[in-house]
RNA sequence: GCGAGCGUGGCGGAACUGGCAGACGCGCUGGGUUUAGGUCCCAGUGGGCUUCACAGCCCUUGGGGGUUCGAGUCCCCCCGCUCGCACCA
């Protein structure tokens, strides 16, 4: 260190400062919590125990803007706990599997694997470059051999508990990823991954039944620490609701069909009946009828985008009985009408349902009135005419036409007919739900392949767990029209049935849902290297849940929701003692430009890379953190980086202009200075301390630049010591979270050994913060007229006589006052006449 | 259509259970340092008005109404934006 005064100080590089400090920590794993691959038993550990997850990357290329927004919220995050006294388990993988390697093979011919490795390696180094504190000794990927491994295990351990199974259904086909996909990859009825229009077909498929779980699933919500509006989400995904399933049998006796209903009391006013087109009673009906097959062929190539421009019916040739009013009713097949969303046939009320009004309109049926709306006191309001009606009545009522049921509100009347159908065997009362079972099956060549042998003597048949992992082929050719691993003869054929050693059997060709695949990594994350199960099933229900989680919010009816149910269905087999996966959700918000997505179309992509080879990564840290709250956006075209470079900067020259002072001897601060710099010390870690615990990072910066100009202004005049270092020290702690390079650096030069990092997190003087004399605000009438000086703890009276003693107050209080409020040590108001 | 959330300076954003609106920063203006630019340092910065000045007054948190001594914060209505679900019977 210089100790001429006359030279210039050191600038602050962070280019030459952080790269040295970021090497030495992936090279000495300084993150790891242990020494190897054993397990990690949490009751063993010093500290209190915490699990820190950040969802982990798909390696599409490098870093982007997203994942340093997500890695830099979680990191200050755990560096804060770190300091706080917890055992932060803390680590990152590879979301591996997926299409666009398949994509980048078919296009570019690039090998899958190596073009993932490649962009893991990538994304690796910018993940070390960042200063993020991830465990380098727990890393997994999901395409190594030994991770699917386990996937596969999973996919056997929920078909022995008969949650995984296959089944002819229709499905969700995406024509241009040419492979099927989950109802949850289907948004606004396009393909989540490439927009293309989905189309509706029949295949067989593997399922997992995640409906089994639906009333777990939905009663768990209320307990988690999750945004409100993932578990609404979540909530409405699972689609709960409560009604009946009735029995109408078909005119000519001969069908007995199930409808479910959640508006049993409006069943006098069903006028007519409606089938899905694909209803298999209908199908049996109409057998042979070549009229009703091209009706239901166009039907079915309707994709759901055009059936919501209209709906289309076939009047059937039978009619079929409603079993309150014994009357014959019409019945129709329609395509308004879902096969897979309750029995696939329901009874029409036009009079109280939007959708059968519409189609009564359009055909020409009968629309009964069967209620009377009601007001808001329950005042009966005008008659329905349902000749004049231009929209169903979905309101409150009474009931009418409705036979014993005349004159009961419409919920009373829900109750009985639920009652009365149940005592005469007509159906019963049934909760329902719109979620639909886990459709995990991809014809697609980069994932984990489906663990069966399909047999023609012994059926579907497991892979021996001594076989696992049923391997990807290293030459599949992705030159072929369809999925390669359906072409790969060897992979496909060389096989015998693990039962009966038939010759002729084959492999399942079609790979897991790259979902399942993340459905349990949080587990893996336990024991990564073990080659004899899983996870530990011991230590998992110690670490489980996973007290933080922190990720993108588009997860919030896929990743979440799978995840959620894997846990529930390995608890239930014994796996794991635990109920949830993640107790506390932290969903960060998105990095836009221009109020638009980063996109390299749009020529506005900004990357991480080029942010810190300007300023440095402690830059695009506290830039990120101090632009907003974790959950809110940030605009980068809002935001400054060259303010944040420019306070570290200051930082930088702070320290060490007082490390240049303390060498020369220079002379302390002035008493007075000394207490009022120790005072903002003590009132920025109280503050800063509280900011953080919330997780308000911007604000918690806030308090950090505060305390730096309270520095800079005690400094003013070239003075320094242990008020100024005990300030600067403090400021260094509080920002490490943030800005872990130049606080590691200054903190040496300081003189310490040990790491800024290892700190504890510094506790405020509280003796400091206790004010002797106090300023309260005076309000007359509410508006603020003046501010006095008053001791701490002054009471009403004093500070009354004070205010009234105040020439400048004088005037406002010369009239009658008729009230005082008095908050102690901070405001009087007097209420005066006017 | 249903459900949820959000509207604060030129900008990002602060404001604990109702108690000094605009912390902190960006930007901008003026000044200093510098050969110059940048960096850096100092001062100012919601709008309007009064005053030589110290200072003071009025208005202001999307719009309107209400509760209260006091409302950005609570209640009602309206406007705007965002997100989720959507032929779900």
């Amino acid at each position: 260190m210089s100790t001429d005064p006359t030279a210039e100080p050191e600038r602050y590089d962070p280019l030459v400062v952080e790269p040295p400090i970021a090497q030495r920590w992936a090279a000495e794993r300084t993150y790891s919590l242990r020494p190897g691959p054993a397990e990690l038993d949490p009751s063993s550990l010093e500290r209190a125990p915490y699990y820190a997850l950040t969802m982990f990357p798909y390696p599409s290329g490098d870093l982007h803007m997203g994942h340093a927004e997500i890695f830099t919220i979680h990191d200050a995050l755990v560096r804060h706990l770190r300091m706080t006294g917890h055992t932060v388990l803390n680590p990152i993988g590879w979301d591996a599997f997926g299409l666009p390697a398949e994509n980048a093979a078919r296009n570019r011919g690039a090998d899958p694997k190596a073009w993932t490795y490649a962009n893991i390696d990538e994304q690796r180094s910018t993940i070390v470059r960042l200063g993020y504190s991830f465990d380098w000794d727990t890393v997994l990927h999901t395409c190594d051999p030994e991770y699917y491994r386990w996937t596969q295990w999973l996919f056997l351990a929920l078909f022995d508990a008969g949650l995984a199974y296959r089944r002819e259904a229709l499905v969700n086909f995406c024509p241009s990823c040419s492979t099927v996909l989950a109802n949850e990859q289907v948004v606004d009825g396009r393909c989540e991954r490439c927009g293309t229009e989905v189309s509706r077909q029949p295949r067989t498929q593997w399922f997992f039944r995640i409906t089994e779980y639906a009333d777990e699933l939905l009663s768990g919500l209320d307990d988690l620490d999750w945004p409100e509006r993932v578990k609404n989400s979540q909530r409405a995904w699972i689609g709960r609701s409560e009604g009946a399933e009735i029995v109408f049998p078909t005119a000519d006796r001969e069908d007995e069909i199930h409808v479910y209903t959640t508006r049993p009391d409006t069943i006098f006013g069903a006028t007519y009946f409606v089938f899905a087109p694909e209803h298999p009673v209908v199908r049996r009906r109409m057998a042979g009828d070549r009229a009703y097959d091209a009706y239901l062929a166009e039907v079915t190539r309707r994709s759901d985008v055009e059936r919501q421009a209209g709906k289309t019916g076939y009047r059937l040739p039978f009619d079929v009985v409603n079993p309150f009013t014994g009357e014959d009713i019409p019945a129709y097949a329609a395509d308004y009408v879902l096969m897979d969303y309750g029995t696939g046939a329901i009874m029409a009320v036009p009079v109280g349902d939007q959708r059968d009004f519409d189609f009564a309109r359009q055909e020409g049926l009968e629309i009964r009135v069967i209620i009377r709306p009601t007001g808001p006191d329950g005042q009966l309001l005008d008659e329905l005419d349902p000749d004049t009606m231009t929209e169903a009545y979905t309101g409150p009522g009474v009931m009418v036409h409705s036979g014993a049921y005349d004159g009961l509100p419409w919920h009373e009347a829900k109750a009985r007919i639920i009652a009365d159908v149940e005592a005469k065997g007509w159906g019963t009362a049934k909760v329902n739900t719109r979620l639909r079972d886990w459709l995990i099956s991809r014809q697609r060549s980069w994932g984990a392949p489906i663990p069966i042998v399909h047999c023609r003597h012994c059926g579907e048949v497991p892979v021996p767990q001594e076989d696992l992992p049923v391997t990807l082929p290293d030459d599949l050719d992705f030159t072929v029209a369809g999925s390669p691993l359906d072409q790969h003869a060897a992979f496909k054929h060389d096989v015998v049935c693990p039962r009966c050693g038939d010759q002729d059997a084959t492999r399942d060709v079609d790979t897991m849902d790259t979902f399942v695949d993340s459905s349990w990594y949080f587990l893996r994350y336990l024991s990564p290297t073990d080659d004899t199960r899983p996870w530990p099933t011991d230590a998992a229900g110690d670490w489980l849940p996973i007290d933080q989680y922190t990720g993108g919010v588009e997860h919030a009816v896929l990743h979440l929701l799978y995840s959620r149910f894997v846990v529930k269905a390995m608890r239930d087999q014994g796996y794991v003692d635990a109920d949830e996966p993640f107790q506390a959700l932290l969903n960060q918000g998105q990095v836009i430009m221009d109020g638009a997505a980063m996109s390299k179309s749009k020529g506005n992509l900004v990357v991480p890379g080029e942010v810190t080879d300007t300023y440095g990564a402690d830059t695009l840290r506290g830039t990120m953190l101090f632009a907003s709250a974790p959950e809110d956006d940030i605009d980068w075209a809002d935001v400054s980086p060259t303010g944040m470079h420019k306070w570290l900067s200051r930082v930088w020259r702070l320290t060490l202009e007082e490390l240049a002072r303390d060498d020369q001897g220079a002379v302390p601060l002035a008493e007075e200075g000394a207490a009022r710099l120790r005072r903002a010390t003590a009132e920025a870690i109280d503050r800063a301390s509280a900011e953080y615990a919330a997780r308000k990072f911007n604000t918690a910066i806030a308090q950090l630049m505060t305390l730096t100009n309270a520095v800079l202004d005690a400094t003013r005049h070239g003075r320094g010591g242990p008020a100024v270092r005990e300030a600067l020290e403090a400021l260094l702690t509080m920002l490490a979270p943030v800005c872990p390079f130049i606080t590691e650096e200054l903190w040496t030069r300081l003189g310490h050994d040990a790491s800024v990092h290892d700190q504890r997190w510094p506790v405020a003087d509280t003796a400091l913060l206790v004010d002797e004399e106090v300023e309260v605000v005076v309000q007359v009438n509410g508006k603020v007229r003046g501010r006095l000086t008053v001791p701490a703890g002054a009471d009403a009276e004093a500070v009354e006589s004070v205010a009234r003693a105040d020439e400048r107050l004088a005037g406002h209080l010369a009239a009658e006052v008729v009230k005082v409020v008095f908050v102690p040590d901070k405001l009087v108001n007097f209420v005066v006449r006017a």
